[in-house]
DNA sequence: GACTGGCAGCTT
DNA sequence: AGCTGCCAGTCG
């Protein structure tokens, strides 16, 4: 019955019923929600963090709706508490993350509780933990035993500086049991709650100065804080996107707002910071998985409390709670780090969108390689495009040329030309970085006499041949055996490397270039090795040198003695069963393009190909990112992909790959909808993974809505029907791999 | 008879 | 996801 227009006459008394009943989300992998009673002390509201009964153990979870309808014949348990009186997750937070949960179908606890700092998830209080702060005691020091002398010294400086924190003299270098050893001696004690007096100012920079190209580009920025509106920034790599986005910030947003700026894991370096604070001084806060529990929930806390803070992070860091964010930055918008890989398999780019329209701020998407799906939005005039077609200060854009490597003899893949291309460089007092495309030694291991190649018996692959260790390992799952001399099968000797690693690369050019120090940069050396920041730094030194590596070196590093890119090959992405591969093959080899010729000097880029008239590989030598994004484009609509047309996959994987065929072959029946096609299914491309089989059914459809409605309704299905042992079944919106 | 491991089913 | 209860297998 509506009752909505009666409204109360005054004289009257109102009795307003608090609601009794509240559905929560739990932090588990359950696509439904569950009933409590609010007890009468306790009063909740949506995205409120309560603990509950659930089972015979007690679950921390997050009030969704208030007054609910409880289903009929369940007896409902009553919250037992509260965790703080207010809401953990602020509205559009909340709705965000309802959002995406509906959009990647995604169970809503799971998503909700990734927007938490671990501690909040496990239940722990909302508090920050007090700092203490300490002064020494009165009593005397010959108390300590002689041999004590980091105590006695931490004595010392607490009497030159009392009230001195915890965390500031563990990062002096001292201990907590040293702390608490002279505690105990009654030597120290715990200062009053005194605020201390603040550690560091901002540094307000005035906004960096820019070029003429710059400033036309910085001219075409959003205009305002108060209002949607998406923005591409096409800059070339050294064009100077960071100057704009300081710029921008400087220019458009306030004292009291909050700012997101999104970056690669890679990207976000003490380098990268520092230049944020230069400008915005203790504005700048870092949010990244290196994070302490205590260092994610201080973060957390400050944004939750709506601190003015400008905030450099991470793929999660879109779903912090802030509470007056007014503009948000995609840095390499393309990076496919931003899409997780496992779980919620959300996109930080397209949440970071999404969360900008409901937020009714402005957010600019940059990158010298645009991805095709933000390209083709700024064509359909969804997004504002602004071009950088110019690098800033002196430096060039690198010459960029082909080497058709057909019958041309090869050293470890390297060719005549490519070889003294480096040692011209060498002499000239400069860098070279040698890019391979895969770690270890070489790919494959393979008798010349029986043809016999090692392969992973737990994964339909080969083994990838390390020769530091010794040893044979798969690059997919974590077997790894000795290597052999001879052919397991047949035990000849004829038993070789063939192709290309990183290890053999480098072993060459060592052998070519005595002289020379070669630095391998890839997962294994920057494991072994510590951090990837001591090898940067010496490379950073400038002497002559030879760069070689993975992917790893292609993103966000800057060697300005680096003037020759040399790639060993080039073709791996042209023909791949994915049809994300070109894409991908043509941005790394545009960023590592980007590598060469940084500073004052010149740069060049060798790419060494079979198929030097693929036009695809001719665009690049243009330099044209412009250019090759349409031809991508064109072969994307001709084939009817992304992004023409939405695309979802269903991934099983089971014991067998008929129990994996059997389950999706049963859920393609319920996709033969007008406006859908599916694909499949069909085995992966690795069909078998750590001894699963896997397979694949990938849904397409032109519309949106149309998808996600049937695919609510699959996942309903499938979370009702029982599946065989050992069956299991993944969906991914919008995925970054199709193999 | 007691213990283990694998699994199916349930949580408001 | 946990957790528990059930069942089969096996220990000595």
């Amino acid at each position: 019955m509506p009752l909505a227009h009666i409204r109360p006459l005054s004289g009257y008394a109102v009795t307003v019923t608090r609601p009794s009943t509240a559905r929560i989300a739990l932090n588990r992998p359950l696509r439904r929600l569950f009933d409590y009673l609010i007890p009468d002390n306790l009063s909740v509201s949506p995205g409120q963090r309560v603990k509950v009964p659930f089972g015979r153990q007690i679950l921390t979870g997050l009030v969704v709706e208030t007054g609910v309808t409880p289903p009929g014949h369940v007896t409902l348990k009553p919250i037992l508490d509260i965790h703080e009186p207010w809401p953990a997750l602020p509205d559009t937070t909340f709705h965000l993350l309802s959002w995406a949960s509906d959009y990647y179908q995604h169970p809503l606890g799971e998503c909700l509780f990734t927007a938490l700092p671990p501690a909040l998830r496990k239940g722990r209080p909302s508090q920050r933990k007090q700092e203490e702060h300490w002064v020494a005691s009165d009593a005397s020091a010959a108390e300590l035993p002689s041999n004590a002398h980091r105590q006695k010294q931490l004595l010392n400086t607490l009497q030159a500086s009392p009230g001195l924190s915890t965390s500031e003299l563990v990062q002096a270098g001292f201990t907590r049991s040293q702390l608490r050893a002279l505690q105990d001696k009654a030597l120290i004690h715990q200062a009053d709650a005194t605020t201390p007096a603040q550690t560091h100012s901002p540094t307000a920079a005035p906004p960096p100065k820019l070029s003429g190209a710059q400033t036309t580009a910085a001219e075409a920025l959003p205009s305002s804080t108060n209002r949607f509106q998406a923005a591409l920034l096409y800059g070339i790599t050294g064009s100077g996107k960071t100057e704009l986005y300081l710029h921008f910030l400087k220019q458009k947003l306030q004292e009291d707002q909050q700012a997101l700026i999104l970056v690669p894991e890679i990207n976000l370096t003490p380098q990268t910071l520092a230049r944020f604070r230069q400008y915005f001084g203790s504005r700048i806060v870092a949010w990244h998985s290196a994070l302490s529990d205590g260092e994610r929930l201080d973060t957390w806390l400050r944004i939750r409390n709506g601190e003015p803070v400008i905030l450099i992070g991470t793929r999660s860091a879109v779903l912090l709670p802030f509470t007056n964010l007014r503009s948000i930055i995609v840095d390499e918008e393309h990076d496919s780090s931003y899409k997780q890989g496992d779980g919620f398999r959300y996109s930080a780019r397209d949440v970071a969108v999404y969360r900008a329209h409901l937020n009714c701020c402005p957010v600019i998407l940059g990158s010298a390689t645009p991805s095709l799906e933000s390209w083709h939005n700024a064509q359909q005039g969804k997004y504002s495009l602004i071009r950088l077609e110019q690098r800033a200060g002196k430096a060039k854009p690198p010459e960029v040329a082909l080497l058709d490597i057909r019958s041309r003899p090869l050293e470890a893949g390297l060719s005549r030309p490519t070889l003294s291309a480096i040692r011209e460089t060498l002499n000239r007092g400069e860098q070279a970085l040698v890019f391979v495309n895969r770690r270890g030694f070489a790919p494959i291991m393979m008798c010349f006499d029986c043809g016999h190649m090692e392969e992973c018996p737990r994964c339909d692959t080969r083994l990838t041949y390390h020769r530091r260790d010794r040893a044979m390992r798969c690059h997919h799952c974590d077997f790894q055996k000795a290597a052999s001399n001879h052919c397991p099968k047949c035990q000849s000797d004829n038993f070789k490397p063939v192709g290309q690693g990183t290890e053999r690369t480098e072993d060459v050019l060592a052998e070519h270039f005595p002289e020379t120090p070669v630095v391998r940069v890839d997962r294994d050396s920057t494991q072994r090795k510590g951090s990837i920041q001591s090898i940067l730094e010496k490379v950073n030194s400038g002497a002559p040198c030879i760069l070689v590596g993975t992917q790893m070196l292609a993103k966000g590093h800057d060697f300005p003695n680096v003037t020759l890119v040399a790639v060993v090959n080039a073709d791996g992405g042209l023909f791949s069963v994915d049809f994300r591969a070109p894409e991908q093959m043509l941005q790394t080899l545009l960023q590592v393009s980007g590598r060469a010729g940084r500073g004052a000097k010149p740069g060049k880029v060798l790419i060494q190909t079979c198929h030097s008239d693929h036009p695809l590989l001719r665009s690049l030598c243009h330099g044209n990112y412009a250019q090759l994004a349409e031809q991508l484009l064109a072969d994307r609509k001709a084939g009817d992909l992304p992004p023409y047309r939405a695309m979802t996959v269903l991934r099983a994987e089971s014991d067998t790959m008929q129990g994996s065929l059997q389950l999706l072959d049963s859920i393609k029946p319920m996709m033969a909808v007008e406006g859908i096609e599916t694909w499949g299914p069909l085995p992966a491309v690795i069909a078998r993974k750590a001894d699963r089989h896997r397979a694949q059914l990938i849904v397409f459809s032109n519309n949106r809505k149309r998808l996600n409605r049937l695919l609510s309704r699959l996942c309903q299905h499938l979370d009702q029907s029982k599946l065989p042992a050992n069956t299991k079944w993944i969906i991914d919106v919008d995925p970054q791999e199709t193999g």
